[in-house]
DNA sequence: CGGCGCTGTTACAATTCGTTATATTTCAGA
DNA sequence: TCTGAAATATAACGAATTGTAACAGCGCCG
């Protein structure tokens, strides 16, 4: 499994896409293509981009809305890439959560240059701690203990950490039951999600969520999870 | 003391400066201007500011080692403004630390959207509004929560979630059918109005509309429907 | 061996949400 | 104004998804 940042390309125009994977390629990047939002939503419910390269100019969506939902949901690194030259498209864009916006025709480089740029500005917080505050708990994950607000402490199991840790990592971000089969390396089979509901049920009970009104791992029908709540590793 | 974010402007052309100041001031940032660099970086001494605007054509030295500098040792936000469109310039000006590269001439209006990512950015968790206060209600959409007048909490769901910001993206605006399909991925299939009606039935139920006189959400028959009610984005 | 905790499986309850069916509203034309 | 067809609202149903209690297999330690 390569550790190269994963570059998604979003647009109709299959030589725009041609050109992008071939020099994002040459240049130390994994991409993936897609020439239709849809397909390209289908994949996001496996696949975590580093950096989304999108065309607002969609046959088949708008792609403000996506652009805003990727970067709210998914916390990626957005660049819109776009033919429109007008300022207050730009400015929208930006607004709605993109990182970038560059008008077409482009330069391949620039592309490169301004996907470093993100990327190099997006690493600050690496997980070095093993220690995460959350509202009302503080979770030590070397001793696998979950500490109280008042300090009393109740353990947490490996099966319970593994999932507690995927939340706390990309807090305020969807979780697709894709993406935690993959890290929690069940195989894809149909009794497999049984356990993975399992193991959130067991632990939004040591989190003492409310199971009518949970406050912090949020269920997602059809989609996933989520983790609301500001986390902090230190 | 102010708590509203500080600009330099470095520029050896007093009218960049000026219109520059201006727009900064009249858009909610502090602004202090420099034509030269030697003023800027004796100022640096006593200042630390959050975002740096700088002109690569600087009379008494070199831009790009300056632009270095500050984002290496200062770790500052730094964006370039130049005359220079080669695409050679805009990469080598990125990869030597600059967060972004405007070329003149440029709108106002577009250096302060990116200046506002890049801030947005710097700042964990704060990513762009997540909640709507609309007449009577405020939505949470972060939490998929609907708060009363009276502070008291109802949930709603993610179909039900995605109607309601439609809405509020485009309030006091007709919204025909056609276009939520669109939005709501669903397929154009003749059952598939019929979701979209009981959808908005829901929401209605859940923002306690009078079925004979809708406050909010009001049908426009044949043509689609329209949010009335102002929205507030904070 | 026996108890204990962990974890996946099973079974069933609860929720979500599209669909169907039925009622209600709107509007054009008589 | 009256009538009927089209459009919309909503109640009711059901398939798919998710929650969780109970059980069973497993490893571990005394």
């Amino acid at each position: 499994m390569s550790d190269l940042p994963l570059v998604t390309i979003l647009d109709d125009e299959p030589e725009i896409r041609q050109i992008l994977s071939e020099t994002l390629e040459d240049t130390g990047f994994r991409t993936l293509s897609f020439g239709r939002a849809r397909e390209f939503e289908a994949a996001l419910k496996t696949i975590t981009p580093d950096v989304c390269l999108v065309d607002l100019s969609l046959p088949d969506k708008d792609g403000l809305t996506l652009v805003h939902r990727l970067a709210l949901e998914q916390g990626a690194i957005v660049i819109i890439i776009s033919g429109r030259t007008q300022v207050q498209d730009k400015v929208t864009g930006l607004e709605l959560g993109a990182d970038d916006y560059i008008i077409k025709p482009f330069d391949p480089s620039e592309v490169v240059a301004r996907i470093r740029v993100r990327l190099r500005k997006s690493v600050p917080q690496e997980t070095t701690s093993n220690t995460a505050h959350i509202p009302g708990w503080t979770a030590h994950f070397d001793r696998y203990v979950l500490e109280d607000a008042d300090g009393h402490e109740a353990t947490f199991s490996h099966a319970e950490g593994e999932v507690l840790r995927m939340f706390l990592e990309s807090p305020k971000r969807l979780i697709s039951r894709a993406q935690m089969q993959d890290k929690l390396g069940g195989g894809a089979g149909d009794s497999f999600d049984r356990a993975m509901d399992v193991r959130i049920s067991r632990l939004r009970t040591k989190l003492r969520e409310d199971p009518k009104n949970p406050q912090l791992i949020k269920t997602i029908y059809g989609a996933g999870y989520i983790f609301l709540g500001d986390v902090d590793w230190r």
